[in-house]
DNA sequence: ACGAATCCTGGGCA
DNA sequence: ATGCCCAGGATTC
């Protein structure tokens, strides 16, 4: 029985949020309908022309997690609105990306995820986290002949060997899983949560501490996961943007520290203190799976 | 500080 | 078929 979330598809569009690589663990199942796992429930989302309806297991009532998840209690209309004003391109791309919010993953899972998506791509990163889960996470359920599971605790992938996760394809990325896992397992899960209570730039800076992440994963880990909206993952895609679209004075020029930082800051004073949400669909609409959205609306125009 | 090579793998493309 | 390039990068030199 689906129970409604109470949203509009301007405030939040499943299609493109669920699948832009925020989160690698949600499978389209039908048309308008994805599931996937948040923290132990299983959950099936039905996108409708006025709402999100939504099922779970085992928990009936998960309104509440869900609402935290898609963090329904920041309005996204005024925002777009805003950035619109601030910014003629990003007008001109948003109406293809109505509904786009950041989410609000475990970060945990957030970090993982992200340590495999270096010089990677969306759809063989989400192999690779559907792998990790099957093998080390806690089994939920099966649902329609597909078992679901947990994410793995850093624990449990602390417990695993690199040889076993070069096996399931990780490649040198399972040097990087194993290492951080074993690392964090030190410090303690509650590290990697207590930095959500952080500024964005100390959260950002502990986070570099870890072997195998630099600016660019503790960027995506504060945005997706640690409650920092003004935080701006610079990969090669909003590089392009950027050098195209806003700095074409850094054409050229390679992607240092400091370009870094400057894309980051230009982005911030832009679009303020939700510019990370911006970038976001900024960031979408450069995707290959995306892009033909771009181009269909800048046809019908 | 900067730039380039290196690392696993899979898909797209010439 | 085969080789090359690139894909949500960090590290080393």
């Amino acid at each position: 029985m689906w129970r409604s979330l109470g949203v509009s598809p301007e405030e939040l569009r499943c299609d493109v949020t669920l699948v832009c690589g925020q989160s690698f663990r949600w499978k389209p199942i039908a048309q308008n309908e994805w599931r996937g796992v948040i923290s132990s429930c299983v959950i099936t989302l039905r996108q409708t022309a006025y709402d999100v309806l939504y099922r779970s297991i085992p928990k009936d009532d998960v309104a509440p997690l869900l609402r935290d998840y898609f963090q329904l209690h920041v309005p996204l209309v005024p925002l777009y609105g805003q950035w619109c004003q601030a910014d003629a391109r990003f007008a001109s791309v948003a109406p293809a990306f109505p509904g786009l919010r950041v989410l609000r993953t475990d970060p945990v899972e957030c970090l993982f995820s992200f340590l495999c998506s270096s010089a990677n791509n969306i759809p063989r990163i989400t192999r690779m986290i559907d792998a990790l889960c099957r093998r080390y996470g806690t089994r939920l359920a099966e649902v329609e002949g597909t078992d679901y599971h947990r994410f793995p605790t850093v624990y449990a992938l602390a417990a695993a060997s690199e040889e076993e996760l070069f096996a399931l394809g990780f490649g040198y990325r399972a040097r990087v899983v194993v290492t951080v896992a074993r690392e964090l397992s030190e410090r303690g899960e509650e590290w990697l949560y207590r930095l959500r209570n952080l500024p964005y730039e100390e959260a950002h800076d502990e986070l570099t501490t870890l072997p195998g992440v630099g600016h660019k994963i503790a960027d995506c880990v504060c945005l997706f996961s640690l409650d920092k909206p003004q935080a701006i993952p610079v990969d090669t895609h909003v590089w392009q943007i950027a050098q195209r679209d806003y700095l074409p004075e850094l054409q050229g020029r390679s992607l240092t520290e400091r370009v870094y930082r400057q894309i980051g800051d230009h982005f911030r004073a832009r679009f303020g203190e939700y510019a990370g949400w911006a970038h976001n669909v900024l960031f979408a609409a450069e995707l290959p799976a995306f892009r033909r959205r771009v181009l269909a609306l800048q046809r019908d125009r």
